[in-house]
DNA sequence: GTCCAGGGCCTAC
DNA sequence: GTAGGCCATGGA
């Protein structure tokens, strides 16, 4: 079996496993994106509780976001974590949506992939995942998001290196599979899904599960 | 009390 | 170029 077919097998055994995860149901695309800052390294539990509370004090665009004082917007935040980084990078994504968009995010559907991802990962505070999730759930675009949990079932699966840098493991499945929004989406929310069913307490001969949450014994999957 | 989430930046070597 | 430290809250 090839790559793009173990892929696909993969893909298919996850979504009878765990279903249709319907990741990010936000009312915005802005609002998704301001929910992928809030996320990086946090659950969306707590990201949820930053989004309600922000939407209190302000509407989710850009222009009240920045109207807010410093103190307001980290007091909005403080259930994400890591508050006062979150607020000065939401300030300066905001920023970015005026400046380079004028605060529209529907002339974003307009540019070139390569360039918005450029864009976004030239902002301080949007690294790789948090771009390409940006580009995926909010705007639509088939990019394929990597994070720990990839690198890690994959590479256990012998797919890519263990240490693979995260535009390594992307290219491993943009390569392989066709560019399917739908299924990108489904893909990453189900791979997030299958790292939260399989823990060490379901696998316990398992030495490996150093890292909670991923533990490619319990992936049944015939390669 | 301990672990760790839908990361990314900075510093030291 | 990369390993290690740091940021911080809330739920299991």
């Amino acid at each position: 079996m090839n790559n793009a077919d173990i892929l696909k097998n993969i893909f298919g055994n996850l979504l009878d496993t765990y279903g249709p995860q319907s990741w990010w149901p936000a009312d915005t695309p802005f609002e998704m994106m301001l929910g992928a800052i809030l996320t990086q390294n946090t659950s969306w539990t707590n990201v949820e509780k930053a989004l309600t509370n922000l939407s209190k004090v302000c509407e989710l665009s850009p222009e009240d976001i920045l109207s807010l004082t410093p103190d307001r917007l980290e007091e909005a935040i403080r259930p994400s974590g890591y508050f006062r980084q979150k607020a000065k990078r939401l300030n300066i994504f905001c920023r970015f949506c005026l400046e380079e968009y004028e605060g529209d995010l529907n002339q974003m559907k307009f540019v070139q992939i390569k360039k918005l991802r450029r864009q976004l990962l030239d902002l301080h505070g949007i690294g790789p995942e948090t771009a390409d999730s940006m580009l995926l759930y909010a705007l639509d675009r088939p990019v394929f998001v990597v994070d720990a949990y990839t690198s890690r079932l994959f590479s256990r699966l012998g797919l890519c290196d263990g240490k693979a840098k995260y535009d390594d493991v992307q290219a491993l499945f943009m390569e392989n599979l066709q560019p399917d929004v739908r299924m990108f989406n489904e893909y990453h929310a189900l791979i997030v899904k299958h790292a939260k069913e399989t823990c060490r307490k379901r696998a316990p001969e398992c030495e490996d599960c150093t890292l909670a949450g991923m533990c490619a014994w319990e992936f049944k999957i015939q390669l």
